[in-house]
DNA sequence: ACTAGTTTTGATACTGTGTATCATCCATCT
DNA sequence: AGATGGATGATACACAGTATCAAAACTAGT
């Protein structure tokens, strides 16, 4: 797969000097963590998997990441907070679908969410400065497995 | 005011008899303290307006009212959460617009977040059991106030 | 290559937002 | 009034993250 100019990680490490910091050791072995994760997770949970890498600096990695729109931070239903992958040229805010079961997180297409909240502006006479949104579900395999 | 049939701290302990729960003096003074709010607040906040309830009982009343869908739970953009009173009769699920300024907190109408959503889940083959909409800004009077 | 200056790191302590535990208290039922 | 099970508050704990700070690593200038 030589087809992409560079892998996800180093994507991640270009999208961290660009905002001027460095590509260090334990910053990579944290974008390489990530970069190989298929699902959200959570920052201990990452941490668990860098062992010799301290708590802070996956923390700190991980709100560089998010802060250059590279990565996004996601809240499930029960209020916690997780981390997953931007897709590629995706960068900044954009909205999710994420899977209750298997995990996956999808972007979401296909809903005008800002179109909408503009004339909501208008209704409520209020001035929109920013939105959160996410939908919960089961992703087509999850749900077909499950009904089976 | 006696056009409506009980005051608001009434309604919140009713809803929590529905469900089974006791009318208690402290849980009393913790609905009778959310009663007065007329702003998002946070449980600390409400706390230490309540000298000698227990910390406990406070985050359990708000647990409790919030599981009944009297309260909500808001997150604000830098993910602190606070909660807030339903609208009278608007229990459960449903949308606010809230000024980063003020506090002040309007449950959001003309927007039809669910009818979206089934589209959103056609196109995405995606079976939605739920989702999270909070959107950020300033009030009429914020805006005004600020832009003069 | 050496040095000076700046970032980054990791250990640790701390903060905020809750939850678990548990002995005691008290609402409600009979 | 007495029994009984839910409610309370003090305390400890849990979880997610942030602040601090000395030491290490990196970078630039020479």
């Amino acid at each position: 797969m030589r087809s992409r100019s560079y892998s996800i990680a180093e994507q991640l490490i270009e999208a961290l000097e660009e905002q001027g910091y460095r590509d260090t050791g334990p910053r990579r072995r944290v974008v390489e963590a990530i970069a190989r994760k298929n699902r959200h997770f959570t920052a201990e949970e990452l941490w668990e998997e860098l062992p010799g890498i301290g708590r802070a600096t996956v923390y700190r990695a991980l709100k560089l990441l998010v802060q250059s729109g590279v990565l996004c931070r996601v809240t499930l239903e029960d209020g916690s907070r997780h981390y997953q992958l931007s897709e590629p040229g995706q960068r900044g805010h954009h909205h999710h679908l994420l899977c209750i079961h298997c995990g996956e997180a999808e972007e979401l297409r296909g809903c005008d969410v800002e179109g909408q909240l503009r004339s909501v502006a208008a209704v409520h006479r209020f001035q929109i400065t920013g939105h959160w949104f996410e939908v919960y579900g089961q992703c087509r395999k999850c749900a077909t497995g499950r009904s089976a």
